[in-house]
DNA sequence: ATATATTTGGAACGTTCATTTCAAATCAAT
DNA sequence: ATTGATTTGAAATGAACGTTCCAAATATAT
């Protein structure tokens, strides 16, 4: 490695920067972007203001950056629940387990943080849209193989191509997600989950 | 009528309170409540400021106002609906058809204020929840005497109970509303409420 | 015309907002 | 130990926030 104009180096950022992405998710998701404000993310992360901005830039750079956070965390679970189901039917049932799991783990009533996003910025913030528009491309062309693979194997009915299917899962999904919010009783959940997928078999 | 002891009769409010309310209610509707100010809706109803706060409350009120407001429009639309369906399937197509027609006629993707104030506030005021609650319980009240009328009439299938597809429908109008404000293809809203509908046929 | 309850306009309230500033502290390389 | 790029803490910035206040305007019933 080069180094030779490299006289002195600099003090190394010390904080841990995924917990402090952690804990600004943690607002975001409880109080929405407009509602957290910025002592409020000094409080969360316990970093000082000049530090957040020094490092993450505006409230709503820190704000995409926690997005991307949530959906990395999101993006793993589901990759190994594809991992785990021995058919794509399955896949999708265990796809909902997780939100039932999570809605039900969920004391504050918070929803899906990007649920909740498409909300409260879709038609207001560009850099947002983005993120979102692209967030739902690369999903629903997850759930469109996976409804493929599973009419390849039978285990999903071929009443509607794999992109309507997907349509669909993609749009019950954040009703599902919503709804969740106002609805804490697992029956009820189950009931919703069950009666989504069953469209399917 | 007595009127012995009103000796004198007050300046009488003199803007059209319906007016006022749909004016509020568009700036809510568009911003969401947190990123709506003061001054927005004072631009908005042309009312003065100590008049709103004389009229309506605090902001607070004003927005649970407005919600009761956008909640009697669309309690008219639905009902006319179901006067106008031939039997309790069709109603359900119809009431489908008017949350598509909405969506594409909504220029700025807003999605539907009550979904959107689930999101945004559910789990931060209780005034709201108390709103959002009740609107919940009558609306799933609605939809599970539907399904159990088109069950009657076999229009609708009988693989659950009313009141399982009451709460199914529910959360999935939530999705299609949410997924509606990234989704403004009509093809594509076609084919996830067609998908909806299809479980209970 | 006068009296009076109410609305209205506009300024002002104190607070909180996101962001900036800058001196002091820090730490790797010399 | 000194150097210097960078982070850090704390205070300050000006704008915007929701709300209040009060004199002036208004409209009704006398």
């Amino acid at each position: 490695m080069e180094r030779s104009f490299q006289i002195n180096m600099p003090k190394v950022e010390t904080f841990d920067k995924e917990l402090v992405l952690k804990r600004a998710t943690e607002v975001f998701h409880d109080k929405g972007f407009n509602a957290t404000s910025m002592q409020d993310l000094v409080d969360a992360t316990t970093l000082n203001r000049s530090s957040i901005y020094n490092s993450f830039g505006s409230k709503l750079d820190l704000f995409l950056e926690c997005l991307k956070s949530y959906q990395d965390t999101y993006v793993l679970k589901v990759s190994e629940i594809l991992q785990s189901a021995d058919n794509s039917l399955h896949a999708i049932e265990l796809l909902f387990e997780l939100y039932l799991h999570d809605t039900l783990k969920d004391k504050d009533d918070k929803g899906c943080l990007i649920t909740n996003c498409i909300s409260e910025m879709a038609n207001q913030e560009n850099a947002i849209v983005t993120f979102l528009k692209s967030n739902q491309k690369s999903f629903i062309k997850l759930l469109e193989e996976l409804v493929a693979k599973g009419q390849k194997e039978s285990s999903i009915n071929l009443s509607r191509t794999p992109n309507e299917y997907a349509l669909y899962l993609f749009s019950s999904i954040q009703g599902f997600r919503t709804a969740g919010i106002l609805i804490s009783n697992k029956k009820d959940l189950q009931t919703i989950a069950n009666t989504i997928i069953q469209t399917l078999i």
